[in-house]
DNA sequence: AACAATGATGTTATATTATAACATTTATAT
DNA sequence: ATATAAATGTTATAATATAACATCATTGTT
């Protein structure tokens, strides 16, 4: 396999579960929020709402913050992206139809971040959320630290 | 008990712990370490840089974002507070004395926040960066949610 | 087709959160 | 007393995010 390739058909296939999600639920994937998710695919890393913006620029000068962070919104609302609390930073889902509390290892060094969820994670949440008669509504559970990759 | 007691004891306990801590580390909590510490402890809840620069300015006038933030970055180094990154808050820690990753429930209605640290949670840490190759360093685990207290 | 209603985007302004850079003061060690 | 380091003061600005209102596009109804 060719560099690039596994992240192209990562993005297509990311792009294809969105127009089906969006089907799905009566919503439009408008070219603004194709354009967005597809920037935010091509990026080896996380990115930031502003290096998103940026981007934009470069084909529609008029792009501003709020079309930014509606477009960011909605991706978010419809589990297609996730924001990276302990970054500031945004990235593609996925598996948008599986689930929508994902859990994530973010490399400090190359900013890529692998999505970590599992059941183990599931239960332990519950867990603590029971124990301490707590009701959850959103987790946030990052890892930052190192990869394989980075680590050699 | 009465109310507030309770916060108030916790508040001088916490402060004890700091001092301690910092003697034994050749550090100086300093009268704005002291103040920053109680004004956080002080609070229900938990509290954002701005509105710590507001309570400071209250018997400072000269206090700017800098003095509040290098105080909040000289606390978190030592783990005397936490960074709440789902919030972008701030907040006591009850036992900065035992350990330094710790776990949060964030009760989105009364601000309120306990850990939840367990051995449970750092096992699953441990265990899904084993799996993923990923040596972790930070760890940012945080429930979102209602409090009992609130739910009734 | 005309109209109303909704959803999406455009635009301006501003709020919120955080840091860089450099100056001054205070504490500590020699 | 002097040098050094640590802490604080000060100015400016960077980075992140939203409020409020205007316009345009899409859809459904009359
Ligand atoms: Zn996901
Ligand atoms: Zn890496
Ligand atoms: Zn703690
Ligand atoms: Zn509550």
């Amino acid at each position: 396999m060719r560099k690039g390739q596994k992240k192209l058909s990562a993005s297509l296939e990311a792009l294809k579960k969105a127009e089906a999600i969006c089907e799905s639920n009566g919503l439009k994937l408008t070219k603004l929020r194709k354009q967005v998710l597809n920037l935010i695919w091509k990026k080896p890393g996380y990115v930031k709402a502003y290096d998103l913006l940026d981007e934009l620029k470069k084909v529609d000068p008029s792009a501003k913050p709020p079309t930014v962070y509606r477009t960011l919104d909605f991706l978010m609302e419809n589990g297609l992206i996730h924001k990276i609390q302990s970054v500031n930073a945004f990235i593609g889902c996925p598996h948008p139809d599986e689930h929508n509390e994902c859990y994530f290892l973010i490399c400090d060094r190359c900013q890529k971040i692998e999505e970590c969820c599992s059941t183990k994670i599931n239960n332990v949440v519950s867990s603590t959320s029971k124990n301490n008669n707590f009701t959850p509504s959103k987790v946030t559970f990052e890892i930052a630290g190192t990869c394989q990759n980075c680590l050699n």
